[in-house]
DNA sequence: CGGAATCCCTTCAGATACTG
DNA sequence: CAGTATCTGAAGGGATTCCG
């Protein structure tokens, strides 16, 4: 039984500490979920269906969803530029995961934030 | 189809801002992980489990969890006092989905990882 | 034992200005 | 259009000290 915390213990291979801490930043998992209901999209599409988010930080998301290859990044080069993105394959099958994480928040976002209120600890 | 994504466009009541951004620190999906496995853990022995957190970490950790109602903390009036904790309902019905992605992170580490490296963008 | 409080450093993220 | 570069304030998180 102990043996099953080994995994978490062992902070250089910890599988939380290495991957999923990286979509733990602030942009990472909307990104993902609004490439995963469109084909492709542009850069400045993303940042005004985002709505509060910087050019900055958009694009330091895009180049890591890139990095870990979660989004594709295609650049037409015709004036003025043209850049799409989208989800590859393995952005794809993290997204079944992220919605049933993101289906959860719907569902319990009410009482969270009941729960939260109530909280004077 | 664009009508999907208003949902993350409306900064204020967006699930994924109001809600899973509070676990995309850098403690509490693996607080909830180890929580899942056992019945009850006490305050030293969380500490001892993770290794690298910090006392100052594990208490706001678990304070902000708890706010939640994700997980409990029970008092025991004892000297030297002895705290417990443990996951409720609701953390357990979180947890399924955190297991998806945690299995997720564990197949996809080291092609991550390789993806990672071979990126020089 | 299980914290709380303080200090301090690092990283995150926004604003602004500039460019191919 | 889709960025890059720089600056700066805000927030996250660690180390240390003290307490019931």
């Amino acid at each position: 039984m102990e043996n099953n915390l080994n995994k978490y213990s062992d902070v250089k291979n910890c599988p939380i500490r290495t991957v999923l801490d990286r979509f733990g930043d602030k942009w990472s998992v909307l990104v993902l979920l609004i490439l995963g209901e469109v084909e492709k999209m542009r850069f400045n599409e993303l940042l005004r269906t985002m709505g509060d988010i910087s050019q900055k930080m958009l694009t330091v998301t895009l180049r890591t969803l890139e990095a870990d290859d979660l989004v594709k990044r295609t650049i037409y080069p015709e004036v003025p530029p043209r850049v799409e993105y989208e989800t590859t394959e393995r952005g794809k099958s993290l997204l079944k995961h992220i919605h049933g994480l993101a289906g959860w928040a719907e569902e319990n976002k009410l009482a969270i934030l009941e729960s939260r209120n109530k909280f004077k600890g």
